[in-house]
DNA sequence: GGTAAGGCA
């Protein structure tokens, strides 16, 4: 049942441990292949069959041939079911007191505890419950079945739970995806005209806003006049704010990831709220009727774990967070006494005493540790011991788990567990959020992360990942993984003391990130970056180097200012930087060449380069190789994969794994090429424009975007940087290693030993005289570089 | 002369 929960922020405390957890995936199964968590594998294959074997495309879904009588009588009897199970959810329990919360206010913030029915209950409970179908337009004589309540929008972080929420829904429904219900995710919009709840991811979103789709935004005979008479004045000017009136509730949920987009999306959501607010007030006043032409947008933030006091604050709601208790089992949790020098070492004698102690049916192991390297360690550290168990003893499966681990790997998460064995799982935080693993009773938990980290430069912003202590709402979220099917064991490799220092939650993304994408969508919609209303504001000088760069890039002339350019660079899903690359490209005459190379950037690594095999990859690279450097070898690699896979070669993971490839990013890229080539064409800019053997102009192009991003060789043989002083060394995995050229463009820098520059081509540093930047500010700079040319 | 956590448009 829903209560009211304390103000103020909200120490997880013990009695909660089981609750902390992500919700995303918790009341339904997310593949149809997946284990089963809850509910018998009948009921998932009547689930699956209503939907389909997966997500279809919004016109087979919307005009599909199986949309006959039986189909909607067996879709009938599935959502009948489903309802037995709905009933016993805490969410629906409490569902008047939510709605008539909801209903009240301008803004709700729900914490929904794990397994309590929040992402799949509210938008139904919306939908067809009086208490809001009063407020929605029951009384509109105009209204259908359709158009009858509220249309709503629900974020989500991440793909996969959009789409499978939409998928739940809609089969507690009763209607088909992409119907009443829908979703859209990037290259996948399940939705249509009739669609009133839409599952979208947050990025989705945040597009929709920058980029307003001018015959949803539109209200008919134009917005109220007051809109056009305020522009111009900071505070007031919605001019080109999209008002999302096609929604009439955002949901915000996982609002405690405070994912770059959350919080963009809760500053522009607030401000879209308040015009609303205003224009509706205006209309009724304006036309004396009732007939308002501009409705009021609510907002629900919702989250399992959040501090309310803060969403409070930055809301002003005035009002209580709504608690929702879940339905998750206890987890016992316990601490070192002393603090441990080797958690790896530590883990793994964890997890043997846990083996040796505990009966295989009491359940699987699932060990935290921060990263790839970690994960193998401890891996090799339990199959030496498991080795040594004795004869008859049960055994262990060990299996690691990490996101750039091949597919066929990661699938033996889901596979059936061996007779007499237990499974032990060593993973990342990926299992914290993403993946859900089950079979799962007891956790050990490093305490350790891996997190982004920025250093912000004057000349550019320097990446790295460091290993970090987890805070404690994520240490909460570890051990919630071991509840989740029954009662279950937390161990934490450090000290109690250790535990009550960490940080109550994670950092916001917004404040260790590259935000120039993020200034240019603030820009575009009519919002000033500097005091655009955050939740935690990330200072002034990462908002300032975005300004530099997308000044330097042409994509604005003040603060306030969008070019033409920077509009165009908008409509591709691209950074500022990359973006502009493409749109020089095709002056440059190179957009095939281009658009293969960014969907590769865009990807992920094109090379498996493990330590073992470092020579034989190096080898398998030197074939593809373009003198040019990284960026063009890369797409030679791309091209002859294509080449095999039109060709109909079976034996394209086999290629890969040859050449030392890594498949997951070349088939991903190629879904990314396929888009921009899509976006290109709207744009009524040819793709198909190719270079040929004259590859100048490509890295002509990369460096339009990328000239921030090189340095010279300088006469001892070092290189560094155009824009700054330090001095940068070629990664040892560029084909440019132990070359010596006179100036490297980069992607990115990346601190290790040294400062590396990762993914470098060679360009003929005369170019740079022709990059505005360097024309005005960086004259000189250039003139002194000239000076160290060998 | 040496690495990489998780997402998203």
């Amino acid at each position: 049942m829903a209560e009211q929960a304390q103000a103020g922020p909200s120490t997880p405390s013990r009695s909660r441990v089981a609750n902390f957890d992500d919700s995303s995936s918790e009341d339904f199964t997310p593949t149809p292949s997946a284990k089963s968590v809850n509910g018998s594998p009948q009921k998932k294959r009547k689930i699956s069959h209503v939907n389909g074997a997966g997500p279809s495309k919004r016109t087979s879904v919307v005009k599909g041939t199986g949309d006959n009588d039986e189909s909607k009588r067996r879709r009938k009897e599935i959502a009948d079911e489903l309802f037995e199970v709905r009933q016993n959810l805490p969410f629906y329990q409490g569902r008047r007191q939510i709605l008539e919360e909801i209903m009240a206010n301008d803004t709700t913030i729900i914490i929904g505890e794990t397994g309590c029915g929040k992402s799949t209950q509210l938008p139904q409970l919306l939908r067809t419950h009086s208490l809001s179908l009063d407020h929605y337009g029951a009384n509109d004589p105009h209204a259908s079945r359709f158009t009858r309540g509220p249309s709503i929008a629900v974020t989500q972080p991440r793909r996969l739970p959009a789409i499978a929420l939409a998928n739940r829904v809609a089969a507690e429904m009763g209607c088909v995806v992409g119907g009443e219900v829908g979703y859209s995710v990037r290259f996948e919009d399940v939705t249509g005209r009739g669609t009133r709840v839409r599952y979208l991811t947050e990025g989705v979103l945040m597009r929709e806003l920058a980029n307003p789709d001018p015959t949803t935004t539109k209200i008919e005979g134009g917005l109220p006049t007051p809109v056009a008479s305020r522009q111009g004045t900071q505070e007031e000017d919605e001019g080109n704010l999209n008002l999302l009136l096609r929604y009439d509730i955002v949901v915000i949920d996982e609002a405690h990831e405070r994912t770059l987009n959350t919080d963009f999306l809760c500053g522009a959501l607030k401000r879209i709220q308040k015009a609303r607010k205003r224009l509706a007030a205006e209309a009724l006043l304006e036309n004396g009727e009732r007939k308002q032409q501009v409705k009021e947008l609510k907002i629900v933030v919702m989250s399992a774990t959040l501090d309310p006091g803060k969403f409070q604050r930055f809301f002003e709601t005035g009002r209580q967070a709504l608690l929702v208790k879940g339905r998750m089992f206890s987890v016992a949790t316990s601490y070192t006494v002393d603090p441990i020098d080797d958690f790896i070492e530590q883990a793994a004698r964890k997890v043997m005493q846990i083996h040796c102690t505990k009966p295989a049916k009491e359940g699987d192991v699932l060990v935290f540790m921060p990263g790839a390297e970690e994960i193998e360690n401890c891996c090799e550290v339990l199959r030496r011991a498991a080795i040594e168990l004795p004869e008859g003893h049960m055994q262990l499966q060990i299996l690691p788990l990490y996101s750039s681990l091949p597919p066929a790997a990661q699938a033996k998460i889901f596979a059936p567990t061996a007779k007499n064995t237990r499974r032990i799982i060593v993973a990342t935080n990926i299992a914290e959020t993403s993946m859900t693993i089950p079979g799962v009773s007891f956790v050990v938990d490093s305490g350790y992360k891996k997190e982004k980290e920025y250093i912000f430069r004057p000349s550019g912003a320097i990446e790295h990942l460091a290993k970090k202590p987890v805070s404690k709402a994520s240490a909460w979220q570890r051990t919630g993984r071991a509840g989740r099917e029954r009662a279950g064991e937390c161990y934490r490799l450090f000290t109690q003391k250790a535990f009550d220092m960490l940080d109550p939650f994670d950092a916001p993304e917004i404040q260790r990130c590259n935000l120039s994408s993020a200034v240019l969508q603030l820009v575009a919609m009519g919002l000033n970056p500097f005091t655009f209303d955050y939740i935690d504001h990330p200072g002034r000088d990462p908002i300032a180097a975005a300004f530099q760069t997308l000044a330097g890039l042409g994509a604005l002339d003040s603060p306030t200012s969008i070019t033409p350019l920077g509009r165009e660079m908008l409509r591709f899903p691209l950074d500022p930087e990359h973006a502009r690359i493409l749109i020089a490209s095709f002056s440059l005459g190179c957009p095939s060449e281009i658009i293969d190379i960014l969907s590769l950037i865009n990807t992920g690594p094109v090379w498996v380069d493990r330590v073992n095999d470092r020579d034989a990859a190096a080898a398998a690279r030197a074939r593809f190789l373009h003198r040019d450097g990284d960026h063009l070898t890369a797409m030679n690699v791309l091209r002859e994969y294509i080449d095999l896979k039109s060709r109909g070669d079976k034996s394209l993971a086999r290629w890969c794994r040859d050449n030392y490839v890594n498949q997951k990013t070349l088939t991903a890229a190629i879904k990314v090429r396929d888009q921009l080539r899509e976006l290109a064409e709207r744009e009524g800019r040819d793709w198909r424009v190719s270079c040929g053997n004259e590859t100048e102009v490509v890295v002509r192009s990369l460096l339009q975007g990328l000239f921030m991003n090189t340095a010279v060789i300088q006469s001892d043989g070092s290189y560094r940087q155009t824009a700054g002083p330090q001095l940068v060394k070629i990664h040892p995995s560029s084909v440019l290693m132990s070359k010596k050229v006179p100036a490297i463009l980069y992607d990115e820098l990346a601190i290790t030993t040294s400062v590396y520059a990762r993914n470098v081509s060679s360009f003929d540093q005369h170019w740079l005289s022709e990059i505005p930047w360097f024309k005005q500010a960086g004259l000189a700079v250039a003139q002194s570089a000239d000076k160290t040319r060998l």
